[in-house]
DNA sequence: TTCGCTTTTTGACAAATGTCAAAAGAAAGG
DNA sequence: CCTTTCTTTTGACATTTGTCAAAAAGCGAA
C-alpha cells in the first residue's frame, strides 16, 4: 500500500485520517496474465490502483481488437466513461502481465468523499491530470503523422517499448502494425 | 447568471450558501467577435462560462491554425491545461462571435473550494463528464475515417455545421478542406 | 447591380498509410 | 534439439488523404 500512499501524495497530501479511512476502503487482488480486470458490456464497479503489472484498455471494432491504453505500476485504472456514468463498459482491460492491484468501489469512494474533503479534492486534482495527459494524446493523434507519434512515443513512454509487443504498440499509436515496423526499420 | 446556476444544476445542485459565494465571485465579460480571451504564450488565469456567442480553440502548427475545439452557450471554457498547471498556454481562443461571458479566477475559484465542499465536488463532477467527451473525440479520431468522424459530428453536433465555416470545421475534424468539401459532396 | 474579398469546390497529382499474403525470426513446450 | 506457435518483417498494390492551383460561388459595401 506504500506504493499507492508514495504516488497520491504526489498529487495532493491528505491528512491521516482521511488516508486511515481510504486505505480501509481498499482491497488488494491479483490477476494472471490474460484475465480480464473490465468486460465491455459489464458495468464497472471499482477504480483501481496498479501496484505491479502491466495492463491494456482495448476495444473491438469489425472483429479487429484496437488498443487505446496501457497502464504500468502507479497508475491508476478503471474504465472511465462506465465508473462515472454507471453505465456498461464499451472496452475490455486485460492484463498482459501477471498484476497486483488496489481496488476500492464506487459506492465506497462516494461515501469517503462525504466524510473527507481532502480526498475528493485528491481525486479532482488526479482526475484533472489524467485530463491534460488525454488532451496531449489527443492533439499528438490529431496533428502528427506517425513517425513523429512514434517518436513521441520513444522519448515520453520508453517502457511501452519494452514491455509491449509490435502489434499492440502499432494499435495504440493509430496506425497498422506493418507501418509501424516499416518506421522503426526507417530510424 | 440564470444560465450558469440551471447549467450547473444538471450536473450537482449546490446549496444556497455555495451558489451566493460563487455569484459573487463572477464577473461578467463581453468580447467582440475576432478578439482573444486566451493567447498562446500566457497563463490562463480564468475559468469561463459562455453565455452567449461561440468561442474556437486553436493550436499554430507550420503556420498554419489548427482548430481543436468549439464552444457554445453553456460551455465551461478554459485553456484546461494552462489553468491547471499555471503555466503559459500553447493555445489561442478567440471569439468567432461577439459573445457574453462569465469569468472567475483561479484564486477565487481555489478559495471557494476551501469553503465550499459542494462547490469543489461540482468541479470534480464537470471535470469527470468533460473527460468522457475528450475520450469520446479521441476514439472516433483514433479508430474511425474521416467520412465516419464527418457523419458523426452532423449526428452529435449539427450546430457547428451552421455556425462555423468548412475550413475550420475540416480543422476540428482533422482533415484538410478539401477533403471535407469531397466528403459533403458524396452525401 | 457591380466590385472586391472570402469561402468553397474541383482537378491533377503526390504522399502517407492500409491490406493481404508470404517469408523470416523469436519464443515456448515437449 | 526439434516442433509448434506467435511475432515481426517484407513486398506488391490499393485506398485514403494531402497539397497546390485555379475556378466557381457567396457575400457585403459602395
Amino acid at each position: 500500500m506504500n506504493a499507492l500512499y508514495n504516488c497520491i501524495s504526489k498529487y495532493y497530501p491528505i491528512t491521516s485520517e482521511a488516508w486511515k479511512a481510504l486505505s480501509n476502503a481498499l482491497t488488494q487482488i491479483k490477476i494472471p496474465r490474460n484475465s480480464f480486470l473490465v468486460k465491455e458490456g459489464t458495468v464497472c464497479n471499482n477504480l483501481y490502483f496498479l501496484e505491479r503489472g502491466c495492463l491494456r484498455g482495448y476495444y473491438s471494432l469489425d472483429g479487429k481488437e484496437i488498443t487505446y491504453w496501457f497502464g504500468f505500476e502507479d497508475n491508476f485504472v478503471t474504465s472511465f466513461y462506465s465508473f462515472i456514468s454507471r453505465k456498461p463498459a464499451v472496452e475490455n482491460i486485460q492484463a498482459l502481465e501477471d498484476s497486483t492491484l488496489w481496488s476500492i468501489s464506487y459506492e465506497a469512494l462516494h461515501l469517503l468523499f462525504d466524510a473527507h474533503h481532502d480526498l475528493e479534492r485528491l481525486v479532482r486534482i488526479i482526475n484533472e491530470q489524467y485530463y491534460i495527459r488525454l488532451e496531449e494524446r489527443f492533439m499528438a493523434m490529431q496533428f502528427k503523422t506517425a513517425k513523429e507519434r512514434y517518436e513521441q512515443l520513444i522519448e515520453n513512454s520508453p517502457h511501452i517499448l519494452h514491455r509491449i509487443s509490435l502489434g499492440q504498440t502499432a494499435s495504440y499509436l493509430g496506425i497498422s502494425q506493418e507501418t509501424l515496423s516499416r518506421i522503426r526499420s526507417q530510424v
